[in-house]
DNA sequence: TTACGCCTTATGTCTATATCTTTTGAGAAA
DNA sequence: TTTCTCAAAAGATATAGACATAAGGCGTAA
């Protein structure tokens, strides 16, 4: 067989990363590499497409490929279901339904969901949690205007974002990280100090363009969300 | 010109998100599908390579492709440098080094970076200010046996990851998020009150399995990560 | 019944060639 | 000098055909 499109990319990589091909400097033309490697024209795009899909290298018509002066450093997160995470961890999930209500959705929400006048909620309060431990505290609004069907959903055993990514697998989303204090009732619901500061994750979830829900994930204390690069 | 595979793509994701391809159920083979498509194998194939990397479809050798039952949710988060950060925001940024120093490492970084006994660090304290205002502080330790030159470099104008990612553009990290509290000391650099919750990234950094740098980043309150998928 | 091994099949990849698209840079025009 | 236009260059993508590889499944042997 002949060289194979990833070794091409290897290659090339490691002259990168061996200083032999300088950041900023450019680089030979598909045609001329395919000729050095002795492989086809395609073999040498596919392994230079993907370096640079991988913020690697720089391409552009008529200008050529250069290798990037600051690679882009990027990484993959999976958004998990906390169900899969908590047993990725090898711990055992429980999940209880805290609360569970349709309402009117109130003004802050309204405006953050893009809510018409007098469209309402369901508003859920869960805890999952890992080996009896609190792990996460869930509090998610669900649009009935958009699920109405959610009304009548029992969530006392199965969690809402399982049946939401079930019944509405394709969605697009909003996700954001930060920081928050503990209040009172969080503090009670995770087992921490009231003013411990807890991870927490905001995601609003659209469907063709309309508000589906939007979740607070408040993670118990010491929470980390880590990634490899 | 033929069906492009981006149509073929497009096409193929909406008749998943449309319901016509249900999650589970198995798609026709690559030679089916060009026919249908009325264009070459490798067209189609590029396409539904493609969905299975954005975690839509599964594929197998033999046993074919299926939709997905839970597709893959992921998002691809750019690590960025915190000065071009601030710029894209918008606001004019303003680095100082507060407190650069070699020492001999602690034991607790000892053991997180895995340097041996006698190792020495360069540990560096830095801020970065947007638009005058307190944004981001750095808390960083290199090492010193891997990169000797460190010592001698003056980090008054240029901040320690600037340097690094032009010294040693292709290395491998980790990266971690997490909520900590602010002490005395960080609320001070960060303008805001002891106790309160600050989103802390912590990055560590290896080229060919030695560790080079550790780097604790403490934004400003109220700091969030967000992403779309 | 169970375990091993081969055959078939679907995806994975390479080749060689062709056309399309974008963008640069040169030359013409103002 | 500046602006516009156009041709060439390089990457982007399509095609047809071939072979490689993994793995499901069936048949055979233990």
């Amino acid at each position: 067989m002949s060289i194979t499109y990833r070794e091409v990319k290897a290659d090339i990589l490691r002259q990168i990363t061996q200083g032999e091909l300088a950041p900023g400097s450019s680089m030979p033309n598909e045609v001329d590499l395919a000729a050095s490697y002795g492989c086809a024209r395609a073999t040498v795009n596919r392994a230079m497409r993907e370096l640079a899909d991988d913020g690697i290298i720089e391409r552009r018509r008529k200008a050529g490929t250069r290798v990037r002066l600051n690679p882009i450093r990027q990484v993959r997160l999976n958004i998990p279901i906390v169900g899969q995470e908590i047993e990725e961890l090898g711990a055992a999930y429980r999940y209880a339904l805290v609360h569970g209500q349709a309402e009117p959705a109130p003004n802050w929400l309204r405006a953050r969901m893009a809510l018409k006048r007098d469209d309402r909620v369901l508003h859920l309060t869960c805890m999952h949690y890992a080996d009896g431990a609190p792990y996460q505290h869930e509090d998610r609004w669900i649009n009935l205007d958009a699920l109405p069907e959610a009304e009548q959903h029992d969530f006392s055993d199965i969690g809402p974002n399982e049946w939401l990514v079930s019944t509405v697998p394709f969605t697009e989303a909003q996700i954001s990280f930060h920081a928050v204090q503990a209040d009172a009732t969080i503090a009670d619901y995770l087992d921490c100090t009231e003013g411990d500061a807890l991870f927490q994750a905001e995601r609003m979830t659209w469907l063709e363009g309309q508000t589906i829900t939007f979740v607070q994930l408040t993670y118990r204390r010491g929470h980390r969300l880590t990634m490899q690069y």
